[in-house]
RNA sequence: GCCCGGGUGGCGGAACUGGUAGACGCUGUGGACUUAAAAUCCAUUGUCCUUUGGACGUGCGGGUUCGAUUCCCGCCCUGGGCACCA
């Protein structure tokens, strides 16, 4: 064997025979446990990126290891083709989306067989294929049969100069990324699912799902925000429609002082129409971005309307005023204010001089109330409240409640957060929305027959307004039965619609219909990978679509995904690897320079997976170090495998003893690491320490022989989901005839880890003061005994009597004086 | 602003259920080999104290405990998400 490890060949081979071999092409075997393993698709951008990498080898690994358990298992791969970048390319280079993209699909898909990830690419998918779109587009027709989406106005970022909506990543300081103008807000009739109508369903289900992290199970519990409050009507004093707002807080309902309505709310509108300086307040508020951070640490201003409603319990006048801060998608669109119980309520009060009324007093004496510096919201015991003075806020919520309710002027009410999904975009570059207008502004579904409605790929893209909108052939529709001209629309979808569904796809892909009988087989997902940044969105649509789609019958699970691991963000200097930011490191450099399995084992080694990797150039030359020495370790070892049947019959060395047991303990600690913990950083510092074991140790006889193979042929056992090419290898040339890929999972043995003696620490007072070795069934009193008689203990307990001896088995003994 | 994370040597990280802080690797330093360099190998590498040994040390300030990186309270810094980036 070649002294030198050149991982170009190495590579080239491994990746050969798993190729010739169609080694991870996987059909349905009923009756054999299934393993879907996958990982969060890319969008074709141009190039990997250490994200990607860092993603679809922890997928490759627990992948490959589910293999060698023994399960029949999927690892399919695709592209999230469309999207906003292709258009930015578009412009920017003056070639189609279309084109940029599937040249960047090939030049990706390159990239991973470079890395050796063990997917089946005859399942590929790329989402911008109308193969894969059409089923989308019929989906959706279903959906708007069942009424589970339907068309409202709703607000998007206007550039006024470029003509276009723009995306919030768009706009930067309140201006449009490329004019520079200032963008408005712009209300206009888009279409909706009703995910709200799931909410309460996607709320139960996450106590379904205990193989998600709870942190992103509480962000989406946080997200779909479901409270109990009171929707209370608040009477005008003038003629009109009551004012109805919602309030989780009505045990604050006796301390209203104002109301704060949205800048779009009816009220507010219809009160500007005489009130010049209320419009023009209107205006501002549209100006600037929808996004809510941006709302959200906007200065608080607002305006009084000139208009007041009755308190519902009082009759007392209460003035309504517009506030920025309020936003019309939420809830009524409207507030009460309540400044001594509500802190952004108390500082809009403080500014402009709105009285603060307390009604809510602690409940315990020792807690205070400053008005004066503060708001105090905690719940406590009703004071100033009239005939609900003395109950709590508990009570209080509730009396106030029937209260309401007999007079008609309330109801509870359970509220969620979470907001329907709007899913049209005005952007050329995604799958076509299946509907035609006609020219009385009604709105038909594509008939099934017509789909798929074909994107056009062979456009010019100049920016500005989408480009179907000049497309005749696009736009005409033909007729409706009545023979009047239809209009194709020109929104695209989300691109958030496609991958809320493609793990099912993958099952099947070239089904006949959206899906077949093959997504029960291969359904739920058993491990879904990727970034912590779509631990609510993309995350919650697919709960949502998989759903959906069980309700259309497609699936029979509730649930799409039955863990999930969370990979953190691959930074360098303290910042999310981005083009924007010219910070990112190319992995095709240290692929073409190390190899594969090189940039496969630092990345792997380098951080637990769940949390955030910084990226550093050195370590790399370490984990390639790691794999020469390797290299050598195993391809020095030229004699036949051993097969042994009875350990116990060999007559083995001390150092061969230990190193037998080091080789067990490995196996145990590695299996726990990659299955249960998903640690492969302490999983890969494990085997280095047997290397090193095995590093140190010299055969003697036959017996050790047989205990340096089996450390030997364990480590590349271990180390082959990892760095899966220069296992291979070394596999063939330890002499084995079957690929290690091949191979089963190894076993550890209960027997050979067990260790006779134990090192244990001895502490007085809890610090540190000897080491004591023990046999390993060494009884407490005889360990007690020597701990005490140990010269630097009996130092330090300076003559006292120990009060106390606390022993923690295996780990340590504490002698408490004083 | 709101929701969810993170903070441990010069660096990445380990310590899994409250039990010996710093595994494993990187870097640095010293040495071997070499005409020399690279590669490789060996030793060493938290700070401080003259020591066999000891003090300090896990963002900061408190608390609980025989014992806290781990649990509780209050801060500071930092990453992710906030509904049209994917």
């Amino acid at each position: 064997m070649d002294p030198h490890y050149h991982p170009q060949a190495v590579e080239a081979e491994a990746q050969e025979y798993w190729e010739a071999n169609r080694s991870f092409q996987v059909s349905e075997e009923p009756g054999r446990e299934k393993f879907y393993c996958l990982c969060m698709f890319p969008y074709p951008s141009g190039r990997l990126h250490m994200g990607h990498v860092r993603n679809y080898t922890i997928g490759d690994v627990i992948s490959r290891y589910q293999r060698m358990c023994g399960r029949n298992v999927l690892q399919p791969m695709g592209w999230d083709a469309f999207g906003l970048p292709a258009e930015n390319a578009a412009m920017k280079n003056n070639v189609a989306p279309a084109q940029w993209t599937r040249e960047n699909i090939e030049y990706m898909r390159g990239q991973l067989r470079q890395l050796g990830f063990a997917y089946d690419w005859q399942r590929e998918i790329a989402t911008c294929d109308p193969d894969y779109y059409r089923w989308e587009q019929w989906f959706f027709t279903r959906l708007l049969e069942k009424g589970l989406v339907y068309r409202r106005e709703s607000t998007v970022n206007w550039d006024p100069v470029d003509q276009t909506v723009l995306a919030n990543e768009q706009v930067i300081d309140g201006r449009g990324w490329r004019s520079g103008a200032l963008v408005e807000k712009r209300r206009i009739p888009q279409w909706f699912v009703r995910i709200t109508a799931y909410a309460e369903e996607l709320l139960q289900g996450l106590d379904d799902l205990p193989g998600w992290p709870a942190q992103v199970k509480t962000m989406q519990r946080n997200w779909i925000g479901k409270s109990r409050g009171v929707l209370v009507r608040f009477p005008r004093t003038d003629a009109g429609e009551p004012l109805e707002i919602f309030t989780t807080r009505p045990d604050t309902l006796m301390g209203v002082t104002y109301m704060a309505l949205a800048a779009q709310h009816p009220m507010v509108e219809a009160a500007a129409a005489d009130n010049p300086e209320l419009a023009s307040f209107i205006d501002e508020c549209n100006r600037g971005s929808t996004a809510e951070a941006d709302l959200a640490v906007m200065e608080k201003k607002g305006l009084p309307l000139g208009i007041s409603v009755r308190h519902p319990i009082t009759d007392e006048e209460i003035p309504v005023w517009v506030a920025n801060f309020v936003l019309m998608e939420y809830g009524t669109g409207a507030v009460m204010s309540v400044p001594a119980h509500d802190q952004r309520d108390w500082e809009f009060a403080r500014a402009y001089g709105l009285p603060v009324r307390q009604v809510i007093a602690p409940a315990t004496a020792d807690a205070t109330v400053d008005l004066d510096s503060g708001a105090y919201v905690d719940a406590g015991v009703l004071v100033n409240s009239g005939p609900f003075d003395g109950l709590d806020s508990a009570e209080a919520f509730d009396d106030i409640a029937a209260y309401l309710s007999e007079r008609k002027l309330g109801d509870v009410q359970v509220n969620f957060r979470l907001r329907d999904w709007g899913v049209s975009r005005q952007r050329y570059w995604g799958a076509p929305i299946p509907v035609v207008h006609r020219e009385d502004g009604t709105v038909l579904p594509v008939a099934e027959d017509d789909l798929p409605v074909v994107l056009p790929e062979n456009i010019r893209y100049e920016g500005g307004a989408n480009p179907l909108h000049s497309m005749t052939d696009f736009l005409n529709a033909g007729t409706d039965d009545a023979e009047q001209p239809l209009r194709r629309e020109t929104d695209t979808f989300d691109t958030f619609m496609e991958s809320s569904w493609y793990y099912a796809r993958f099952a099947c892909p070239d089904a006949s219909g959206m899906l077949d009988a093959r997504a029960n087989y291969w359904l739920p997902v058993d491990q879904y990978i990727g970034g912590i940044e779509h631990a609510i969105l993309h995350l919650l649509y697919a709960r949502f679509f998989h759903r959906l789609m069980r309700d259309e019958g497609l699936v029979e699970t509730d649930e799409p995904f039955a863990n999930l691991l969370t990979q953190g963000m691959v930074l360098k200097d303290g910042a999310k690897m981005s083009k924007s930011k010219g910070n990112t490191v190319d992995p095709q450099a240290l692929i073409e320079q190390y190899g594969a399995d090189t940039v496969r084992l630092f990345m792997m080694f380098a951080a637990p997976p769940e949390q955030t990797l910084e990226w550093s150039d050195s370590g790399v030359e370490g984990a390639h170090r790691f794999l020469r020495r390797l290299w050598k370790l195993v391809g020095s070892d030229e004699l036949p495998p051993v097969s042994v049947t009875d350990w116990t019959a060999l007559q083995l060395t001390g150092n061969a003893t230990a190193l037998r047991r080091k080789t067990h303990q490995t196996i145990a600690k590695v299996s726990d690491d990659v299955s249960r913990r998903y640690t492969f950083n302490t999983a890969i510092a494990a085997v280095m320490e047997l290397c090193n074991e095995i590093n140190r140790f010299k055969p003697t006889g036959e017996g050790d022989r047989a205990v340096l193979r089996e450390a030997l042929e364990s480590v590349v056992l271990l180390l082959s989901p990892i760095t899966p090419h220069i296992c291979h290898r070394l596999w063939f040339s330890l002499g084995h005839e079957q690929a290690v890929i091949h191979e089963r999972w190894p076993a550890a043995d209960p027997a050979a880890m067990r260790e006779s003696e134990l090192r244990l620490a001895v502490q007085v007072n809890g610090k540190v003061r000897a080491q004591l070795q023990v046999p390993a069934d060494a009884a407490e009193d005889a360990i007690k005994a020597a701990a005490l008689a140990d010269e630097n203990v009996q130092r330090f307990l300076e003559g006292r009597e120990p009060k106390k001896i606390i022993l923690v088995p295996r780990k340590l003994v504490n002698i408490v004086v004083a």
